[in-house]
DNA sequence: TCTGGGGTCCTAGGACCC
DNA sequence: TCTGGGGTCCTAGGACCC
C-alpha cells in the first residue's frame, strides 16, 4: 500500500506558520512579478479567487474582503518543505518526494488509517503545516483518496481498503480530476460519453490504447489496483535545468538582455554543480509580451551543442550570450527570457578532449570557491561582470514576507 | 500599467543506414 | 501498368504534472 501525503494549500499555509494573525483569514500567494494567483487558502477559494487569475483583476475583491496578499517566498517554502519531508521520514523509511508539497510513502509493511492520522498530527505539531493523507494500492488511487480526504473527511485521512468502496468513489469522481488526465484527454473522453473515473476504468482497453496510448493504459490499470508507477526510492538526476523569468519591465536593448541571460546562465551552472552534473547543450529563448497582440510577436529559441560537457559558469555564460546574439532582433520589445542547460551527464564521467584549450582544473577550483562564498555570504555575493549591477530586469515583489527560517536578520522576534 | 516557473515523458516524422 | 523492406537515431512539439 502507498500513502500520498499532500500539504493543504501549501504556500498559503507556509505564510501562516509564522504569522498567526492571518489564520482563518483569506490568504493568496502571487507568482513571480506579483503576476497571478498560484496559491489560495480555503477562505480565498470560497470568495471565488481562481487559480492563475491575474492579480490586477482582483484589486476590488482584495480590498473588499481584506484578502492577505503575498509575493512568492521560495526560500521560506523550500525550507518548510524540507522540514515536512524530514518529519515524515522519521515515521516511514521508504518514501518518494514527488513535489515541493507531496510525498508518496511506502506503507507496504503496515497500512492503516490510524498510521495516516498519526503522521498528519506529527507533521502539524512539528512544522505547523496541515496535510491530507490518501492511502491505496497504487499512486493513481492514492491521488483519488487524498482528493476525498481533503474534501469529504474531518480527519483529513482516507483509505481505500475494499473494492466496493473504490467502485462507489470512482462512480462519483469526475474523469478530468484523475491524475494524468488533462484538458485534452478529458475532452476526448467526454466526446465518447466517459464522464466518471469508473466509466473510464471499465471502458474497452483497446480503445484506450489506440486513443490515449500507453499512459492511458497505465492509468486504467492503476485504477484496478495494478501498480504501473512504483514508488521511486532513488532521486533521478535532472535531464534539463531551466532558469527563466519575466521581466519587471520590458527590455529592448541587447546590453540589458545580456545581463539577464548571463545571470540566468550562471544560475543554471550553479544548479548543475549542485546536482553534480554537466550539460552538453545550452539553449536560450526570448519572448515578447503575448498579452500585447498589437505589438510585434517574436519567440526565438536557439540550441547550442557543446563539444565537451561542462558545468563551468564562465563557459556556459559564454555560450548563452553567443546564442542570445544569434537570435536577438532590435525591432522587438522583450518581456521574458530564459536559459536551459540540457542533456546532462554525471560529473566525473565526462569524455575529455585532446584538443581542449581550457585549464579545467583551474576553472573547477574557481567555481568551488565561488559556490562556497555565495553559500556562506549570500546569493550572488560573487557574480560575473556580464551580469551587471543595475538589475533593471529584476522581479517585482512588493508583498514579500520575511525569510523566517533561512536569514538571521529576519528571524521572528517574541516580546515577553 | 498589470498575466509564473520548472520539470517529465511520449509520439510522429525526418534523415539516415543496408 | 508496375518503384522494397527493415532498421536506428534524433528532434520538435504535444500533453501532462506541481
Amino acid at each position: 500500500m502507498i500513502a500520498l501525503v499532500d500539504c493543504n494549500n501549501f504556500y498559503a499555509s507556509c505564510e501562516r506558520v509564522f504569522n498567526p494573525k492571518i489564520d482563518k483569514k483569506p490568504v493568496i500567494v502571487l507568482s513571480n512579478n506579483d503576476g497571478c494567483v498560484i496559491a489560495r487558502s480555503n477562505e480565498a477559494k470560497t470568495l471565488g479567487v481562481k487559480m492563475g487569475h491575474p492579480a490586477f483583476k482582483l484589486k476590488n475583491l482584495i480590498e473588499e474582503y481584506n484578502i492577505n496578499v503575498f509575493s512568492t517566498n521560495f526560500a521560506l517554502y523550500g525550507d518548510l518543505s524540507k522540514r515536512v519531508m524530514n518529519v515524515m521520514n522519521t515515521e516511514v523509511e521508504k518514501m518518494e518526494i514527488y513535489s515541493i508539497d507531496e510525498a508518496f510513502l511506502d506503507f507496504t509493511d503496515y497500512a492503516s488509517k490510524e498510521r495516516g492520522v498519526a503522521i498528519r498530527e506529527k507533521v502539524k505539531k512539528w512544522t505547523g503545516i496541515p496535510v491530507s493523507v490518501g492511502i491505496a494500492q497504487t499512486k493513481v488511487l492514492a491521488k483519488v483518496a487524498v482528493h476525498i480526504a481533503k474534501k469529504h473527511t474531518k480527519a483529513g485521512v482516507f483509505m481505500f481498503d475494499d473494492e466496493n468502496l473504490i467502485r462507489r468513489a470512482l462512480n462519483v469522481f469526475a474523469v478530468e480530476d484523475l491524475w494524468g488526465v488533462g484538458a485534452k484527454t478529458a475532452q476526448k473522453l467526454k466526446a465518447v460519453g466517459i464522464h466518471t473515473a469508473l466509466q473510464f476504468r471499465e471502458c474497452d482497453s483497446n480503445w484506450v490504447n489506440r486513443n490515449l496510448s500507453v499512459n492511458g493504459v497505465r492509468l486504467q490499470k492503476e485504477l484496478f489496483g495494478e501498480v504501473c508507477y512504483p514508488v521511486e526510492l532513488t532521486r533521478k538526476r535532472k535531464q534539463n535545468i531551466c532558469t527563466a523569468r519575466s521581466f519587471g519591465s520590458e527590455i529592448k536593448k541587447l546590453s540589458k538582455l545580456k545581463e539577464a541571460i548571463g545571470s540566468y546562465a550562471n544560475t543554471c551552472a550553479t544548479k548543475l554543480r549542485k546536482e553534480k552534473s554537466c550539460c552538453t547543450t545550452v539553449s536560450v529563448f526570448l519572448s515578447t509580451n503575448p498579452f500585447k497582440p498589437q505589438a510585434k510577436q517574436y519567440t526565438p529559441y536557439k540550441v547550442i551543442q557543446l563539444n565537451l560537457p561542462t558545468n563551468d559558469s564562465m563557459e556556459i555564460v559564454k555560450f548563452a550570450i553567443k546564442g542570445l546574439e544569434s537570435i536577438y532582433r532590435n525591432d522587438c520589445i522583450y518581456k521574458k527570457a530564459g536559459v536551459i542547460v540540457g542533456r546532462t551527464v554525471p560529473q566525473g564521467q565526462t569524455q575529455l578532449s585532446l584538443f581542449d584549450s581550457l585549464d579545467r582544473g583551474k576553472r573547477k577550483n574557481i567555481n568551488i570557491a565561488v559556490d562556497k562564498v555565495n553559500s556562506l555570504m549570500g546569493k550572488n555575493k560573487i557574480h560575473l561582470a556580464v551580469e551587471g549591477n543595475g538589475r533593471m530586469w529584476k522581479l517585482k515583489q512588493e508583498r514579500l514576507s520575511p525569510c523566517y527560517t533561512t536569514r538571521f536578520a529576519e528571524i521572528l522576534e517574541v516580546r515577553m
